[in-house]
DNA sequence: GCGACAG
DNA sequence: ATCTTGTCGC
């Protein structure tokens, strides 16, 4: 585990480094257990409240909640929010009580400028499958996909490489941008997005976790 | 130099 | 991300 205290310019060469340790394969097993990951700030505060919420993937309740408060070391800045956020989200991790299968977080995937966004980087580090849900795009392109649910598109990094999916998790809504993080093909990435998507916009992992961290941070404010 | 820019 | 009330619509 490397340091999180870092400049600049260490955090671009991370994430060169670890970069390729990303790996686009078949799930390793059947997902019983899906965690959501976010983290939450007040305005012009850079005390942070994170929380990992883990959900039984059949019925979407709430089994487990891991919950951390620090203080973030890094500013936001595009591209390399894991620096910012990260911390704080594997100090919730190991709070758990229980091992999820699969890890979906608020934040690119391989859809960053050098393929390796937060959810990349939670994924390598925890060793564990990861899909990256962002509800806005960060780099690349793509063309609308349709109004139905379940409808995609590509987005296609300058190359025209696919680095991820835009994916229409409710119909006439935005869509979300669906990357692969780690563990996970983008395929597969997208169908268990879909699969934990059965009301929202947001997936259930992701809507429970945002739904935590503001209930901490409210909290903290006595 | 200009515009874009996860949370 | 956060600041913020009501309001339009299913």
């Amino acid at each position: 585990m490397h340091d999180w205290d870092i400049t600049f310019e260490q955090a671009k060469q991370i994430q060169q480094e670890l970069r390729d340790k990303v790996r686009e394969a078949p799930l390793p097993g059947p997902v019983r257990l899906v965690a959501g990951a976010d983290a939450s700030f007040s305005k012009g505060s850079d005390d942070m409240f994170a929380a990992i919420v883990v959900l039984d993937a059949k019925t979407l309740e709430v089994v487990d909640v891991g919950r951390a408060e620090c203080r973030a070391l890094f500013p936001y800045v595009p591209g390399y929010l894991s620096f910012r956020e990260a911390p704080a989200l594997l100090q919730a991790w190991e709070e758990l009580d229980v091992e999820p299968d699969l890890l979906v977080c608020d934040a690119q995937g391989r859809a960053h400028p050098r393929k390796f966004g937060l959810a990349c980087h939670m994924g390598v580090l925890l060793d564990i499958p990861t899909i990256g849900s962002a509800k806005n795009l960060l780099c690349g392109e793509h063309r609308d996909p349709a109004p139905d649910k379940g409808s995609y598109r590509s987005i296609y990094d300058r190359e025209g490489e696919v680095i991820g999916s835009v994916l229409r998790t409710r119909a006439e809504v935005n869509p979300v941008y669906v990357s692969v993080g780690h563990k996970i093909t983008l395929p597969a990435a997208r169908r268990q997005i879909m699969r934990f998507s059965p009301k929202y916009r947001i997936p259930e992992p992701i809507r429970h976790a945002h739904n935590e961290v503001n209930r901490m941070r409210r909290a903290a404010l006595e």
